[in-house]
DNA sequence: CTTAGACCTAAGCAACCGCTTAGTATGGAG
DNA sequence: CTCCATACTAAGCGGTTGCTTAGGTCTAAG
């Protein structure tokens, strides 16, 4: 999870199940654009461009340019959501730091999809937002999990929990739109940055 | 800048220095198509019907589309930066309070604006985000600053204030992206949240 | 009444959009 | 070799876009 190349959307396992590979190409070439552009700003000829086929192409493995979006947003949520729950400490306090470690640095490096995640869900046709509000949701919850149990073992000390996992979840989100490679800090650095904040947030001890 | 209206976009004053009132109506009437589509959705027919008048009518007042999204975006920074810096307080660690408590809640309060302000900033020409930039700078340098002197003072324990700043700033930023009406909380309820969260996070004493 | 100027509209233009259609190249099965 | 499915392209269609042009309507001064 922790690469150092500046363009590793094509080396990164992300989407890795999306076949045929020409399939694949278009996905990336979209996540991309989107997240440069932004959704209507792109046209399924620059995606194409990029991918290195003809506007028509694009056709053959989408139905329509908003199915493009809806993968990469579902493939995207879903990553972030195993990178998220994917930490092995069981220490409230231990736990709470990797997981935001994980989902700030995750962000960072890969800012390209997560900007795409974050930005364009008012893209969507109703029934896929549906689909990624539901992965959204158990996001929210695994991290209001990880509050609450800080509280419950009497390690945090936190007055509104729904509003600290709200800040918690924002802090994290918000690197996506900030995050430059060209920055001077590493994905790994603002991992570990922000993982010393929320525990002073939620006051552990 | 606390009001309980849902739509207080026609009864607030950050437009009041638009005129003639055709342009002002105008400006509201983009602000708010952009804030909910985005500005690539958004159509000139569109800001012009929500206006009430003919898609020809924009450009008597506005040379281009951009144009409108300049002027949201430079008024919305503006306002923005004096919320920030017009606080009062003198102490540190109070003066620090008010200030993330007035820039978060001008967030919700004025999320429509704020959406704009924060989002839509790829698609200024150069010469125009270049002018917004600097108020950005403006606005990161107030933050810096209290940070810096409640570190001075003895008051903050912050091992990175770049850092922190950079926190800060993004916690209240991203207030515009989850913020609804219709939510749980009220824009001072989160300005009040955000105070002390904000303070626990630079260790205040 | 006339005139000037500010403000607005009806109509439309050239360019561009997402997407489709018709047809071509390729490679494996029989 | 024939046959056929898969993957792709060239060309283009209908609709929409930002913006322009030509002209109408109102107000107020002379």
């Amino acid at each position: 999870m922790t690469t150092t190349s500046g363009e590793f959307a094509l080396l990164d396992e992300t989407w890795s199940s999306v076949t045929p590979p020409a399939a694949r190409r278009m996905l990336i070439a979209a996540a991309a654009a989107f997240s440069v552009r932004g959704y209507h700003a792109t046209t399924t000829r620059d995606i194409a461009a990029q991918a290195g086929m003809s506007p028509a192409a694009v056709y053959i493995h989408y139905r329509s340019k908003e199915e493009l979006l809806f993968q990469i947003s579902r493939i995207g949520h879903a990553t972030s959501l195993s990178v998220l729950t994917g930490v092995s400490e069981v220490d409230p306090v231990a736990r709470l730091a990797a997981a935001v470690r994980a989902f700030a640095s995750w962000h960072a490096e890969y800012h390209t999809t997560a900007r795409v995640v974050q930005y364009e869900l008012s893209a969507l046709t109703p029934e896929h937002l549906a689909e990624v509000v539901e992965l959204r949701r158990r996001i929210e919850a695994a991290v209001r999990d990880m509050v609450t149990a800080g509280v419950t073992a009497g390690v945090f000390d936190v007055p509104d929990v729904r509003g600290a996992t709200l800040a918690v979840l924002s802090l994290c989100i918000d690197v996506a739109r900030w995050y430059q490679p060209s920055g001077r800090r590493t994905p790994a650095e603002i991992g570990d940055l922000y993982a010393d904040l929320v525990l002073r947030m939620v006051g552990a001890t």
